[in-house]
DNA sequence: GTCTTCATGTAAGCCGTTACATGATTAA
DNA sequence: TTAATCATGTAACGGCTTACATGAAGAC
C-alpha cells in the first residue's frame, strides 16, 4: 500500500474555508494547526503545484496593492478527495516517542528525574502555546466550525495537562 | 543540522542489556518498546551493518543447534554514542496527529461523533496491548531496570486512559 | 536606508517504508 | 508435510528536511 501525502489534505482542508495563497496557508497553519500538524516551510508550494496539476485546486493571480500573489481555490474534485480522506479510517502512525524510549533505557533514579524534568518543561511550554491559540480562536467571530476547532484545541490542552499532572505526581516518589 | 537516525540508539539501548541477533532485537522490541517505538521489519539489519562498520557493535557468528545467527554486542564506542544521545536534550518531533487534523476540519456533530468513536476504539485496543506487555514485564524476575521500564509503560497507560475518559465525557454532549 | 514581512521557490540528500526475496529448522 | 517461526536481507520509491536562493513592498 502506498503512503499518501497528508500535506495534501491539510492544504485542501484549509482551502475549504476560503481561497488562499501558499504563504497564507503556511501562516494560517502556523497560527492554528501548528501544535498537532506542522509542515516545514518549503513543502506547501510544491504540493500546491501538484494539486493544481491534478485539478484539485485552481490558481489565479491576485494583486494586493502592487503585490502579486497566486491564490488557490479548491475545485469539486478537490472537495471529493478531501472528503474521501476525511471519511476513510485514520491510519496508525508508527509510534516514535523519544522521551519514552529514553525512559525505557534509564538505569537509575537520577536519570529518570532528569528526563521527567525536561519533559515537564517542554509540556508546560506547549501548553502555553496551545492556550494562546485558543485565545485567538475564542476572540474571532463565531463561525460554524469555531466550536469544533475549540474542541480540538481543548482536547490537546486536556491531554497535556493530564500528562503534566502524572509527571508531577511521579517525580516525587 | 543533520537528522540522526534514532533507530541506532534504540538498537544500542537494547544491546546494553545483552548481545543479540538482528532477529532477536526485532522481536524484543516487538514485545517491549512496540507501543512507543516501533521499527519496520527490514530496518534493523542494515542499521546493524552500519553500526558494525562504525565500530559501535561487534558481530560474532553463533550456533543454536544447527541454526546460524549473527550475534551483535555493543562496544565501548557504542556505549559512548548511546550515552551522548541519552544525555542530549530530547528533540521536538514535528507534530502529526491525523485525528486532531480531521477533528479540526469537521463541520458537524455527526462527523465529530464518528471521529471520537473511531478514536476510542483504537485507544482501547492500544490500552489492552500495553497491559499485556505490562503483565509480561511484571512476571519476569526482578532486574535493576524492571521498575523503570514498568514506569514507562504505566506512563503510557495512564496517558491513554486519560484520553479515553476525555473522549467519553465529551461525546455525550 | 534598513529591517521586517510578504511571497515563492529549488536542490541535495537522508530516512524510512513497502514489496520483494530466500531458505533453514522445528513442531504438529 | 505443511505451517509457523527463525533468520537475513535487497531494491525502489516516495517523503520530508535542511540549506540555499531571490526579490519586492511597506514600515520606521
Amino acid at each position: 500500500m502506498r503512503l499518501v501525502n497528508k500535506t495534501r489534505y491539510a492544504i485542501l482542508g484549509v482551502l475549504l474555508d476560503a481561497p488562499a495563497s501558499g504563504y497564507e496557508i503556511k501562516s494560517l497553519m502556523g497560527r492554528s494547526t501548528a501544535y498537532f500538524w506542522r509542515e516545514s516551510d518549503s513543502t506547501i508550494y510544491p504540493v500546491l503545484k501538484v494539486l493544481a496539476k491534478d485539478g484539485k485546486v485552481l490558481s489565479e493571480i491576485a494583486y494586493v496593492g502592487k503585490k502579486k500573489k497566486e491564490v488557490f481555490s479548491i475545485t469539486e474534485a478537490g472537495q471529493a478527495e478531501f472528503k474521501a480522506w476525511f471519511d476513510s479510517p485514520t491510519g496508525d502512525e508508527t509510534p516514535r516517542n523519544e522521551f519514552l524510549l529514553k525512559l525505557f533505557f534509564a538505569i537509575n533514579r537520577d536519570e529518570v528525574t532528569r528526563l521527567f524534568q525536561e519533559r515537564l518543561e517542554k509540556l508546560k511550554k506547549m501548553c502555553e502555546e496551545y492556550k494562546k491559540i485558543e485565545e485567538r480562536l475564542e476572540s474571532i467571530s463565531d463561525s460554524p466550525r469555531r466550536a469544533i476547532r475549540l474542541k480540538a484545541l481543548k482536547y490537546g490542552i486536556a491531554h497535556l495537562e493530564s500528562e503534566i499532572r502524572w509527571l508531577n505526581e511521579e517525580k516525587n516518589q
